[in-house]
DNA sequence: CTGAAAGCGCTAACAT
DNA sequence: ATGTTAGCGCTTTCAG
């Protein structure tokens, strides 16, 4: 590997000479600058990130830690942070949690040791106390969800208001008996989507029938049990589903039962799919802008790493409820 | 930052015995060991990635570039890789070229300058030739796609195998007229998928019409376009189409056309996704052995990080055809 | 078993 | 405008 002052001794000057030159210092004449740079063109000079990092004690690194880059529209949220993050000249180093607080940790301590300039978190359920802690070692900004004691600004979207609306237009048809299937309430996702749910039924002097509410694991069969259950116990004519793969694994009991879509019960699902336009007669959904967060998320990173002295607050990203074919009147 | 000569002061040891101790090195007592480690972690040292990297003249780092990570189940194999990197004690980082060979260069360079361990590249259509000639300089592997000067190994889907099979299917079900939309033969994978639908054809000592046939930019609405044009122009009673966003375009053309599956037209998709099975009578469908391929390459990966002397040598991994409902005879 | 010392490639005072 | 010099934190001989 060529160094500088391998380029130092081609060109004739010294070393720092060739570093300045390389970092387009002013103090340099223009006719070093071009040796220089032909210099390290030809021989294909390739700066070392990490005598950089030693030096500056910090490097180009960007961390994303999230519990899995396949859910949640997470890899259309890379994409755009490593967008964020290419035109502020750093890179993204993209590490899944599975949800784990002890890989979250381990990752974590990766990201320390590597110097990282900053963090974007999606934390997992249950964040280890040493995880938060050492999260304030660097600029972190959460995503998605919100860790509990964790600082850091936090770029969410508004669960709440998302299924407040979706049961809400249910209520709106004429449906008495909302069901709502979702995640787990120790989840921030999770508690808030409910909470969403509670007040529309509230604002519509309604009360709550425990039979229609399930709060299941986020996974495919857990979510057609759910499904299963909460419908053959306590009938309800409409349901509202609080995430993506609990709106899959809905639509694989619909199936399975052989419902008929939105006669025998109207159905409003969680995220925006393709699918979710062909799927029978289109399905209602609440359709997160994903996109929109992580942009405002990338911004505020870049903001940051150009150490950025104001403070826009983070924000709440509202969805907006597809109306489909899949609610009707009961 | 706490550094291996607070340690040692704190320890009252040197700092190249602390940094013994922190590397399990054999010839360090017990005793000290211990001490060290208690230090460390009531200090909460991290250890300085860089100053390593800077000795040891090699990074934890696995670089990973793909045109796009929300494309060809590209998040699924980021996962897989990131496992099989941290199993190996090393972190993927994650860029997207976009399938602009400028912002793959950038990437190459910025990985060089991190002094990456390797690289596993998914390269874009057309690699500028210094592209290809940096990734010499470090161990790299091939994901999907093949850059014809490249000689590092690759690991691809037997995509020729995969649209033969799907065309043949179609021809013994009793169809003349099989048409093929897929993505340009500009790229490995669009030149070997129209390659196995020639195959298959020849095989059935059918002549080619080229009205038949279109390759375009893998969009949908590209590919919209093409089925359209396409089906108007050349009557088709069956198609293969050669790309998952060619198949997202090609089921909205049918969509907008009012197309009646399989009656009008046979089909037969690429990859697979959920909504393949719920779509109309079902979408047969060419079905990729992404998580496999992934799986391989990680542990190619592991083996190269590992200084591994073996050269097993890359495989084509063979799609299935997954059967359903999409596909009748004319 | 442990310590002293050198040096990885780069940046940034501080000279000149 | 350029050169000299001193490290950044770690690994790794080489001595003891």
């Amino acid at each position: 590997m060529t160094t500088i002052k391998d380029l130092a001794r081609l060109v004739g000057v010294s070393h720092s000479t060739v570093a300045r030159a390389l970092n387009d210092h002013p103090a340099i004449s223009a006719a070093v600058k071009v040796r220089v740079r032909a210099a390290a063109l030809e021989r294909g000079y390739i700066a070392d990130a990490a005598a950089r990092a030693l030096r500056v004690r910090s490097s180009a690194l960007v961390g994303f830690i999230v519990p899995d880059i396949e859910e949640n529209d997470m890899a259309t949220m890379a994409k755009v942070l490593a967008e964020s993050c290419n035109a502020a000249s750093r890179q993204l180093v993209v590490s899944c949690s599975g949800d784990e607080p002890e890989r979250e940790l381990a990752h974590l301590r990766a990201l320390l040791s590597a110097r990282a300039a900053a963090l974007v978190l999606m934390p997992s359920a249950t964040p280890l106390p040493e995880t938060l802690q050492l999260a304030e070692r660097l600029p972190t900004l959460q995503l998605v969800r919100h860790a509990g004691r964790l600082g850091a600004e936090a770029f969410m979207f508004d669960d709440e208001s998302g299924i407040r609306e979706a049961t809400a237009h249910l209520l709106a048809l004429g449906h008495r008996r909302v069901a709502y299937v979702g995640g787990s309430e120790g989840i921030s996702t999770g508690a808030a989507r409910l909470s969403g749910y509670r007040r529309a039924l509230r604002d519509a002097g309604i009360e709550e029938d425990p039979a229609l509410v399930s709060t299941v694991a986020p996974h495919g069969p857990a979510a057609s049990g759910a499904f299963r259950r909460v419908f053959e116990a306590a009938r309800p004519s409409a349901m509202v589903l609080g995430g993506p793969r609990i709106t899959l694994g809905a639509v694989e009991a619909i199936r399975e039962v052989g419902l008929d879509v939105p006669r025998d019960i109207s159905l409003v699902g969680f995220g925006d799919r393709a699918w979710m336009r062909w799927w029978g007669p289109g399905l209602t959904t609440v359709a997160l802008p994903a996109r929109e967060l992580a942009l405002a998320c990338g911004d505020r990173l870049v903001a940051l790493l150009r150490g950025g002295t104001v403070e826009p607050p983070a924000g709440l990203f509202a969805p907006t409820l597809l109306l489909r074919g899949s609610t009707a009147p009961p």
